[in-house]
DNA sequence: AATGAATGAGTATTCATTCAT
DNA sequence: GATGAATGAATACTCATTCAT
C-alpha cells in the first residue's frame, strides 16, 4: 500500500492498517484491559461500566464505540483466552520434539506460565464460565467450548499415537487429555492459599511433579530424592 | 394441639430443641433448599430472591426471618458444601480398610458420587468461588477454604504413612492430596460436554482410571482390558 | 358471594373484590392519574419515570409494581380514552331519540364536553398518535386504531338509515362519519388558542353549529339570527 | 480551482451571495431534507443525529455549523411548513376566481395535494405540534402558531364577503375558515387506515365532498349521483 | 411469625453536543 | 470547513431490603 511513500522499502511490508485504524486498535486494546483487570479483581456482575471507563481512563460512552455491550466485552476476554489456549496447546505440542512425555511438559510448563503471567484473566473466566449450562448463555460460549475441545484434542493426538505403539496404556486419549489437562489447574488451586508471585523454579518443580505423576504414578520406586516433596 | 406436652417433661429427652426451634430449622432448611435449587439452576447473581421466596412458598419478608441476607443463605449453601466434603473425606478415609490406593480409590467415588448427586450444588459453588481473591469477600468464606485445606490434610495422612514405608514416592503429600482432587474434579468439566445423567457404572470407571493413573502413571506394561480405553 | 354476610343483603352485591384489591387498583388510578397528568404537560418523551412517582407520591420501582413498563403506561391512558370514546358514541347514538341530526348533535356534545374534561388527555394521546406509522409500535396501538373504526361505525349507522330513506345524500356513510369527527376535533384545535376553561354555553354554541354546517352547509338562506356569528 | 473567480468581479452582479454562502446554503438545505425524512420516517425522538449525518452525507460535526441544534433544525422544518402553508392559502384564494366556493375548492385541492406530497412532514409536524401547550417550548413554536392563525384569517376573507352579501349564512368568518380547515385534515386521518399511495382522483373525488358538505351539508335533495357514495 | 407493598440505590445504555485534528 | 471520537448527563428498569399490617 501506499505506493507513494517509495522510498523507504522497510516497515511498509506490514502496515495495512492506517493510522486511525491502528489508534482506533490501540484505544480498543486499552479498554479491553482495562476491563479485564476488573473483571479479574472483582467479577463480572461487580464491575460497573463506570468503572471499567474510569480504569480505562476514557467516557463511559467511548466504551460503546468499541464495544457493543458490557456482556460483548466479556465475550471477547473470554474468547481471547481460549484462543490463545488453544494456540498454546497447538504450539506446545506440534513444535516439541520427542514423545508424548516431552510434548506434555512442554504444554504443562507453558500452560502453567501462561496463565500466571494471566491468572487473573483465567481466574475471571473460570469464575464465569459455569455459566456454561445456563440455558440464556449457551451459545454465546461455543468458542470456548469449542476451544476447549480442541485443546483436548491436541492433546489427545500424541497419546493416541503412543497407545498404539503400547508405550501408553489403553485408556481413551481424550479422557487421558483431559484428565491432564485438570492436573494443570491444579496449581491454580493452590494460588488461592499463596498470593505472592511464583518463581520460574517453583513452576518447573510443579510440572515435573505432575507430568512425572500423570505418566508414571506416584507408586513404588526409587525416585529422586531432592524434588521429591 | 401438640398433645405431647401433656404435663410430662419426657420430652426433653431427646431434642433440646423445642417445637418452636424444630419447626423453625425445618422451615429455615425448606428456604435453604429452595435457595440452593434455584441458585443451582441460574447462579447467584440471576435468582432474585423473589423467586427463592416463591420457591420455597414462603412470602419474602419471611426469608430475613432466618437468614439476614442473600449472601448468607449463599454463604451458608458454601459452607455446608465445605462441610459435607470434609465429613465425606474424613468417612471415606478413616474408614476404608487398606492402604492409600484403597482408601482413594474410596474417597474419589464417594466424592464424585456426592457431587454426582448434588452436582449442581457443585456447579454454583464453583462458580461462585473464584471470588475467594477478591478482597472484599475474603474473610466472608474462610469457612471453606478450610474446609478445602482440611479435606487435603486428611487425604495427606494416608499418603504420608506409605511415603514413609516407600510405598509411595517422596512427593509433598499436601501437594498429591491437592492433585488427586484435582484430578476428580476432572470428572466435572466433562459433565459440561453431556447433560445426560451419568450411571454408576460410569462412575466406577471413572474412579477406576483416576486410581490407576494417579498411583500407576499412564506409562507402557500391560493394563487392564476391559476399563483400559 | 359471601354467604356467610347473609343478614345484610345491601352493598354486598358487587364487591367481588377484596379490600387488598380494592386498594391496589386506587393506586393503580393514583399513578396512572399521575402519569396522565405529567404526559399531558410534558409528552411522553419528557416525562420521566421518576416524575411520574414523585407525583404520584409513590418510590419508582412501586409504580412497576403497578405497570410493566412506561410504555405500558402510556398504552393503558391511551386504550382508556379509546374506549371511552367508543363508549361515549354508542351511548349518545343509541340512546338519543329522533334522526340523525338529534343524534350527532347529542354525540357531538358529549364528545366535546367530554374531551373538554379531559382535554389533557385528549393532547397528549393525539401528540403521540401519530406515531400510529412507525413500524415498530404498529401493533401496540391496535385499540385505538379499532376504537377510532368502531366509532366511525357507529355514527355511520343512522346516517346510512337516513341515506336509504333519501333524507341524507348519497355519500359513503363512513366517510361522513369521520369527516363529523374531524369537525368536532376543530374544536380542540382552537384550543391553544384560549386556555381558559370553557362554559357550557361555548359548548352548546359549538355543537350548533357544527351541526348545522354538516347537515345544511353554510350556503344561503334566512338563518338563525342568535347563533348565527 | 474555481476558475471562474478570475478578476472579474461581474459574478456580484445577481446573487448578492458569494460562491460560499450560496454553497453553505445549498449544504444546509441538503441536511434539512434529510433530517425532514427522518423526522418524518421515525418521529423526532427517534431519530438521531447520527442518523440524520449520515442521510444527509455528512458528519456529525458538520450538523452544528449550519444548525444551533437538533432542535433547531426540527422547529426550522415546522416553519416552513407554516410558512408553505401560509403561502399556499394566499395564492389558492387570492388567485382563484370566481366566490368563495371556488376559492375553497382551490385551497382544499392544494393543500391536500401538497400534503399528500409532503404527507410524511404533516405528519411529523402533527406528531410534535400538540407541545404546543407545553410551558417551556410555548415560545419556540410562535412561528406555526402565527401561520396557523395567518391561514384561517386569509380563508376567512372570502368568507367574511360573503356573509355580507347574505350568500353565506351568518357565522364566525374565523371559526368556519378553521372548521373548513378541520374537514380537510379529515382525510389525513383516513389515511392511517389504508398506506397505499392515492391518485389525483381519490383527491378530486374527496375535495368535492368536502366543498359539497362544508356549502351545503348532507342534508335532502337530488344529489350528484356519481361522486354521491 | 408471616407477609408483600414500598422503596431507592444502583446500572447498562443512549445520544446530543463538543472539540482536537 | 469538515470530521467523528470522546463525552457524560440523563433515564428506564431491577431487586435486595424494610416495615406496617
Amino acid at each position: 500500500m501506499d505506493t507513494t511513500r517509495v522510498k523507504s522499502n522497510v516497515r511498509l511490508a506490514w502496515p495495512l492498517l492506517s493510522r486511525k485504524e491502528r489508534e482506533k486498535n490501540i484505544r480498543q486494546r486499552e479498554i479491553f484491559l482495562a476491563a479485564r483487570e476488573l473483571f479479574v479483581l472483582k467479577g463480572y456482575h461487580n464491575t460497573t461500566l463506570e468503572e471499567i471507563a474510569q480504569q480505562a481512563d476514557f467516557g463511559k460512552g467511548t466504551i460503546y464505540n468499541y464495544f457493543k455491550s458490557k456482556e460483548e466485552l466479556f465475550l471477547g476476554i473470554i474468547n481471547e483466552l481460549a484462543a490463545e489456549m488453544v494456540e498454546l496447546a497447538r504450539t506446545s505440542i506440534k513444535t516439541t520434539p520427542g514423545g508424548a512425555r516431552e510434548k506434555f511438559r512442554a504444554y504443562a510448563a507453558a500452560n502453567i506460565a501462561y496463565l500466571c503471567e494471566n491468572s487473573d484473566l483465567y481466574q475471571v473466566v473460570m469464575r464465569e464460565i459455569h455459566r456454561l449450562d445456563s440455558v440464556e448463555h449457551d451459545n454465546r460460549f461455543k468458542a470456548i467450548k469449542a476451544g476447549i475441545k480442541k485443546v483436548w484434542a491436541i492433546l489427545a493426538e500424541p497419546l493416541s499415537a503412543e497407545i498404539k505403539t503400547g508405550k501408553i496404556k489403553k485408556y481413551d486419549p481424550i479422557k487421558l487429555a483431559s484428565l491432564f489437562d485438570s492436573m494443570i489447574r491444579f496449581y491454580h488451586f493452590k494460588r488461592f492459599r499463596k498470593k505472592r508471585r511464583l518463581r520460574k523454579s517453583d513452576i518447573a518443580e510443579i510440572v515435573k511433579m505432575i507430568v512425572a505423576v500423570f505418566f508414571d504414578g506416584i507408586s513404588g520406586g526409587r525416585q529422586n530424592k531432592r524434588t521429591g516433596r
